[in-house]
RNA sequence: UGUCCGAUGGUGUAAUGGUAGCACAUGGCCCUUUGGAGGCUAUUGUCAUGGUUCGAAUCCAUGUCGGACAGCCA
């Protein structure tokens, strides 16, 4: 998959991001150092895209996208151990999701297009690993990994070090055959034993690995390792910057040492490193995400607590949002952990311009209005997005026997509360004002039913609609309100910092992660769409699950809406 | 320990030798048939010490603190 520049198209919309990378590459093209900026975004496929990833995706086809160049998403995949043909779906998959709208329909991204693989570049590697034998900068080594280590962490020179060109070529070759069992030889860059830099201290090349790979089967029993093919098939696509983050700072003299003692023809491609993303109250560290989801603790991948792409995107946040969130956050050298804040920011704002509304009661209590006939329906006018008047109007049926939040009513009203109490008066939300008379409750003393009275002159255009009420509260009508699930989801962990001073992650998780709650909706709900957004008034965004059935919606809590009243009630 | 990198309000980032700004968060006020949204407003910062300079967040030196790496992982 490749993300190139139409020339052709207008102008991006949103004000391109500066950071130090970019102003790198704005220098080269100012100086035309380069026919055309190239990036790569170069995954493993051994586990799931999370928004680190996402962070790094907008970073290079970002980058692609703002300079005219190109964006390569390739699959790094020189381990056959550890990597599997459905990570390197989900990847495609994620990445799609996360660029479209944006690169594809703007660069003319052919999103059907495949992706490209470090493996299918195995051949070429190999020759190049030849070449490096031949110019006496590369030899095969007999020492076992813990000798390796050993001489390496000594400074000492490996014994096969001073091998000749020709027993180099022979043994690489029977290598290669499969003679030799994994493990038994590498071949190794001939640096500089004592070099400051491990990195440099005769890194390996090749090690033997007799594993089937998911992308070139059987084909290969010795793989490249990372620091050997990731350079030269950045060099093969004919990539420009090849940015990565921060670790691999070490090993860019390698990057560059290799490109260098091959004497290539063609510009060599040049590394920069910018900060990972940590995020507050979540882990980024695919291992310990897979172990969230073999042990588990979650539901999967696609977990909505989970800081995945896949799980992100089932909680219901929206490629923009998320990309938004990466506009925001910077591209430094630092760091940092980012407030979990930024992106709950990032995720209401773009919602609150495009999910509809809707009347939804997350936790009912029955009330009755008395003075309202028994059976007859009224039809109020609702706006359906007071963001955006193209959205239009719709109906929702009110009637005498409705559902009101339980929070909504308080039979002690702390100071400052603007809902029902006993006695009180509120607005139904394009309805009527009522007026609480009566609490009825259960033999345990929870309670059961609010009876009150409407005030029927108050609704929209009514003689009393001006009247002002302190509060305005969320309703639906019991006889036509619609049961869901709604999933009502929180952070993953208790901490900020789940890993600080070294505690296990699994010890600050959170248990109320998840709520499940069957909720009354207003009746259009029930035919809610996969694609939309809604906003559940007064309370959170919500989105419809995959595990929605036909008669049994399912809505995941993408986020709340910000609470002012939790604030102001937690002071007392 | 070695190598490399970094340090600007609570958090994340800008200022590329010339007025320390932005966003988020936090507080106050206004508005509101969402305690949402919106509007106005306030608080808080250049790691330390020296040096160069008319002038330093920026350049230099030393120190302090923090991070990454030291897999036949990427």
């Amino acid at each position: 998959m490749t993300v190139a520049n139409n020339e052709a198209t207008g102008a991006s919309p949103a004000p391109a991001p500066s950071d130090f990378i970019r102003d790198i590459v704005a220098q080269h093209v100012a100086e035309k150092k380069y026919p055309r900026i190239h990036t790569r975004f170069p995954p493993e496929p051994n586990g799931y895209l999370h928004i680190g990833h996402a962070k790094s995706i907008c970073l290079n086809f970002g980058i692609a996208r703002e300079f005219g160049g190109v964006c390569n998403l390739r699959m790094d995949d020189t381990n056959p151990t550890k990597e599997d043909i459905e990570y390197v779906e989900s990847i495609q998959a994620d990445v799609n999701w996360l660029i479209a709208g944006w690169a594809d329909d703007q660069l003319g991204l052919k999103s059907e297009a495949k992706p490209f693989f470090a493996s299918d570049y195995f051949e070429q590697i190999y020759e190049f690993a030849i070449a490096l034998i031949q110019k006496g900068k590369a030899y095969v080594c007999d020492l076992t990994p813990d000798e390796t280590d050993e001489y390496r962490r000594h400074a000492k020179p490996s014994p096969f070090r001073d091998r000749g060109v020709e027993e180099n070529l022979a043994l690489f070759a029977r290598m290669k055959a499969g003679e030799f069992p994994d493990g038994a030889r590498t071949l190794r860059a001939k640096i500089q034993v004592d070099a400051p830099n491990i990195w440099l201290r005769d890194p390996l090349l090749y090690r033997i690995r007799h594993a089937e790979h998911h992308h070139t089967g059987a084909k290969w029993c010795l793989y490249p390792m990372y620091d050997f093919a990731h350079c030269l098939s950045d060099y093969l696509e004919g990539i420009t910057h090849s940015i990565c983050t921060l670790e691999f700072e070490v090993h860019r003299p390698l990057y560059d040492w290799i490109l260098e003692s091959l004497d290539l023809p063609r510009a060599l491609p040049h590394q920069y490193e910018f900060a990972r993303l940590s995020l507050g109250y979540t882990i980024m560290s695919k291992r310990k995400l897979m172990q969230l989801v073999m042990e588990k603790l979650v539901r999967g991948w696609d977990d909505p607590r989970l800081p995945t792409i896949s799980g992100i995107r089932r909680r219901g946040v929206t490629p923009e949002a998320l990309r938004a969130f990466a506009y925001h956050i910077g591209i430094t050298k630092y760091n940092g952990v980012t407030d979990v804040a930024v992106l709950e920011h990032a995720i209401r704002e773009d919602l609150n311009q495009r999910a509809l509304r809707r009347l939804a009661v997350l936790r009912p209590v029955r009330v009755v209005i008395t003075n309202f006939p028994e059976g007859k329906m009224e039809e109020l006018d609702a706006v359906n997005n007071p963001e955006d008047e193209s959205a239009g109007k719709r109906k929702i049926p009110f009637s005498r026997e409705l559902y009101i939040e339980r929070d909504d009513f308080a039979e002690v009203p702390p100071p400052k509360f603007f809902r029902l109490k006993p006695g009180g008066e509120v607005r139904l939300k394009y309805a009527y004002i009522i007026k609480c008379d009566e609490v009825i409750k259960d033999a345990a003393g929870n309670i059961a039913e609010l009876r009150c009275t409407a005030d029927l002159d108050s609704k929209t255009g009514g003689a009393t609609a001006g009247r002002k009420v302190k509060g305005t509260i969320h309703w639906v009508s019991a006889a036509h309100a619609v049961d869901a699930e709604c999933r009502l989801y929180d952070r993953l962990f208790t901490e900020a910092e789940p890993e600080k001073d070294g505690r296990d992650f699994k010890s600050v998780l959170n248990p109320h992660s998840l709520e499940v709650v069957t909720a009354k909706l207003e009746p259009g709900l029930k035919d809610a769409k996969a694609e939309e957004r809604y906003q559940f008034e007064r309370l959170a965004y919500f989105a419809l699950d995959p595990d929605s059935k036909p008669d049994r919606p399912v809505f995941n809590r993408t986020i709340t809406l910000r609470d002012t009243w939790a604030k102001e009630a937690g002071k007392a």
